[in-house]
DNA sequence: TGTACATCAGTGAACGCGCGTTCACTGATGTAC
DNA sequence: TGTACATCAGTGAACGCGCGTTCACTGATGTAC
C-alpha cells in the first residue's frame, strides 16, 4: 500500500511521541519496539523503515522530550515579571501533579539515573536539554550579583532531586512533605533575591 | 557436597553484595541472575536455594546498600563539631569521586528513578534508607529555628539532584560545575546557620 | 571406631518468553508512456 | 484516457539470544547406630 507524501513522516513522529511517553514512564530499558509499534497501530517489522535501531529512536525521543512542553512549562508562560514566571515554573515543577504525571513530565527528573548508563549520543541529547532549561531559568534571573546560570544550575538540581525522590518514596505524607519543603525553600530563595534588588 | 554451618549464610551475603554493586551500576533491571551467580563463582541454578525470586534479592540488596557505607559516609566520621561532620559529609557526597564511583555510592543518587518504577517492597526499603539518612543529617543540625528534619530533606534533595545530573551529563566541565556550585551553595547555607547561632 | 544413611548447597540441562533485528513479501497509489 | 510498471510503508514469520525460573541430580560431610 502506498501512502501520501508526508505519511512516513507522520508515522515517524507518532512513534517518537509514543516512545517518549513510554521512556518517561518505564525508562529507556523498559521500552519494547514491538509494544511501541502496536500502540501506534502497526506491526513491529515496519519499525526499521523509520529508524536504524532502537538506540536511534531513544536518542530522538529524548531530544523531543525537552521540546514537548509539560504543564510546568506552560505555567511559566504567565503574564507578570520574570520573578513571577520563575515562581510559577518552580511551583508547577515541584508539585504533586508533576510527580504523579511522569509520562508528560520533565525528563531530567524521570531519567537522570537511566541516562547516566546509556549511550553517549543519548547523554548528549540530555545534556543539551539540561543546558537549555538552565539558560531559560537564568534569563529570568537578575544579572546583579553572582552568575544567573550558576544559580539556575542550583535551582534545577534541587528541583530534580526533590521530584525524583518524591516519586520513589512509598510514604505519601513524606513524599508530599519533600515537595512542599523544597517549594518553600526555593520560594524563599527567589523572594530573597527579588527583595535584595529593591 | 555438604558445607560448614554458616556456609549458606556466607554465600547469601556474597550474592547480596554482588547484587548491590551491580544494581548501583546498571540499575535493578540491568541485573542478571546468571551473571551475578557467575561473579560469585557459582552456577545460576543454585540461586533459588537462597532467594525466592530475583525481586526478593533486589529488595534485600537495596536494604543492604544503605547500611554498607561509602566514602561519603566515612568522611562524616571526622572529629570536630556537628557542623564539621555535616560539611565533611556534603563535601564527600557532592564530589567528583562520588559521581565517578556509583558502584559503592549512595543509592539515593543512583536509583531514585529506577526505584520509582519498582515493586512497593523495594520502594519501602528505599524510603526507610532515605528517612534514616535524613535523620542522621538532622541530628547534626541545631534545633534553634525551623525543623532540622525539614532542612535535612532539602539538603538531601539538593545533593541527590546534583550528583544524579552530574552523572548523566556528557560535558565534563558542566558536570564538574554542577557539583562545585551545589557544594558552594550548600556550604554557604550551612555556614550561615552556624554563624546565626553565635 | 566403623558403617549406613540423611542432609542440602550447588550443578547443569531445560522450560517458555520477550527481546532487537532481518527479510521476503504485499498491495494501494503515483508516475511513465 | 487507459495500461504497465515502480515505489515503498507496512506485514508477519523467523533468527539468535538472554532472561527468570524449575528440577532431577550430585556428592562431601555430619549424624545415628
Amino acid at each position: 500500500m502506498r501512502y501520501g507524501a508526508d505519511h512516513a513522516e507522520t508515522t515517524r513522529l507518532q512513534i517518537i511521541a509514543a516512545a517518549a511517553a513510554e521512556i518517561r514512564t518505564y525508562g529507556p530499558q523498559g521500552v519494547s519496539v514491538a509494544r511501541l509499534m502496536k500502540n501506534v497501530g502497526l506491526t513491529h517489522g515496519g519499525f526499521y523503515a523509520h529508524f536504524g535501531s532502537k538506540n536511534d529512536l531513544v536518542t530522538e525521543a529524548v531530544e523531543s522530550m525537552f521540546v514537548s512542553t509539560g504543564a510546568f512549562s506552560k505555567a511559566a508562560r504567565t503574564s507578570g515579571s520574570d520573578f513571577d514566571r520563575l515562581r510559577a515554573f518552580v511551583r508547577a515543577y515541584v508539585s504533586r501533579h508533576h510527580r504523579d504525571a511522569p509520562h508528560d513530565g520533565c525528563p531530567l527528573a524521570t531519567l537522570a539515573n537511566d541516562i547516566a548508563r546509556t549511550h553517549p549520543k543519548v547523554r548528549a541529547a540530555f545534556t543539551l536539554g539540561f543546558s537549555r532549561l538552565c539558560r531559560r531559568l537564568a534569563d529570568w534571573l537578575p544579572k546583579t550579583h553572582g552568575t544567573p546560570l550558576e544559580l539556575a544550575h542550583n535551582l534545577v538540581a534541587q528541583m530534580v532531586g526533590a521530584v525524583s525522590l518524591a516519586r520513589a518514596l512509598t510514604d505519601p505524607a513524606l513524599s508530599d512533605a519533600i515537595l512542599r519543603q523544597t517549594r518553600n525553600d526555593l520560594m524563599a530563595r527567589i523572594n530573597q533575591i527579588e527583595s535584595s534588588l529593591q
